[in-house]
DNA sequence: AAAACTCTGTGATTAAAATAACAATGTCAG
DNA sequence: CTGACATTGTTATTTTAATCACAGAGTTTT
């Protein structure tokens, strides 16, 4: 009764959020029912895991049929508080921040770009362009759900710790630096760089023949 | 004697790629030795786990004085095989794939970008750009030692499939969806879409009063 | 030179995630 | 209707990562 807010592991709701990509294509495709190791497949990962991340959320598989694609889509909707739009501004737009926009803009999903902040005036070109130091008083009155930090890494926390004062509580960052925030925001982080590395990394341990340094 | 590869947690290397950018920055700023804590501090995690982290590469701290910075970049650029030059190749030249080569020609880094892919010839700016077609003679012309594949999804894992072929076995997917790969094929990927779901997801557990579902 | 301090290095413990193992359920063939 | 089969839902185990706890080693203080 009072236990209400079960705890989903981080792991888990990265795959819901695949999982229901994965069942828009396959719904386009023309596909209405389908099992959890057909999922796994798509999703490149184990049909347990599918089974258990979707008990996670409340699952509803039959036996012989799998799981209705329709309601598995709706029920990771529910999960993820349904088809709410979401309003995203970004922060830096530099080619990176163009690139998110463009990305945001041809995705039809709920997300919604509502404004661009550069510190240069050059790169206002349209309505939805405004300068930095509007950033507080625009991200209230667009109401803006989530900010995109695409600055580069020296005025990054600058630039974080203006957006903690405006109560916007999800944050990306792509600034390679980890951003120090309040326990009250939710920062999630991409670091292209290290991506780089980690790549280069464990692609060369299966050729390295290497190893031998004595 | 015999075992020589040691094994390096996923999540430290991570860190390390992250401490390295750390070190560099701080040695700019004239800073000579750091503390783990300091080191920390900066990347937003605890100092055991930083300690633990250098440990595990071939440590090299003095009580007193904590890390020496020269040293320390030193041992991690050992661990990532020294300053070898990557030469990258990206496939599909959109707004991603041209946000990716200007971010690596800006780093100055051990990155290089020697050309990009695409299926159509409007794209093909300058003579780093190729057709698609070419990809597996180019790469291996070029020497490509890591391939980011940016292209919709639809066609996403037909250009990997391919890649794979050519021996390149360092991959970087902004595709959202999941590649099959070889186990000879390291596959990082990078999923916006699911990042900014799961911002808005944990972002918004602060927020929520919700939970009273009954 | 002894005591107190601060930081490193590392074994022991706990927490999170993936994997394995299997009971329960529904379907189909005969 | 019965038994074989395929798939789901769930518990138990293992693996991986983070955290705790503390010994050891320079430094500084007195």
């Amino acid at each position: 009764m009072s236990d209400k807010k079960k705890f989903i592991p981080e792991k888990t709701v990265e795959r819901l959020s695949l999982y229901r990509r994965i069942l828009k294509y396959a719904k386009k495709d023309g596909i209405s029912s389908i099992y959890s190791h057909e999922i796994a497949d798509r999703a490149n990962t184990s049909a347990v895991i599918v089974r258990r991340d979707l008990m996670n959320v409340g699952h509803n598989g039959s036996s012989r049929h799998g799981y209705s694609v329709d309601e598995l889509i709706s029920c990771i909707h529910r999960f993820f508080n349904g088809a709410r739009q979401v309003n995203i501004a970004i922060i830096g737009m530099g080619n990176l921040g163009i690139a998110i926009r463009n990305f945001i803009e041809a995705e039809e999903m709920q997300f919604q770009f509502v404004a661009g902040f550069d510190s240069s005036s050059a790169k206002i070109i349209d309505d939805k362009f405004f300068l930095i130091d509007e950033l507080e008083s625009v991200i209230s009155d667009l109401s803006v759900d989530m900010v995109v930090i695409a600055v580069p890494h020296t005025v990054a926390q600058k630039v974080a710790d203006r957006v903690y004062e405006t109560g916007v509580t999800s944050l990306v960052n792509f600034a390679p630096i980890r951003l120090k925030a309040p326990d009250s925001v939710h920062v999630e982080s991409i670091d292209i760089t290290t991506l780089f590395e980690k790549s280069i990394y464990f692609g060369n341990i299966f050729k390295n023949d290497v190893c031998d340094n004595n």
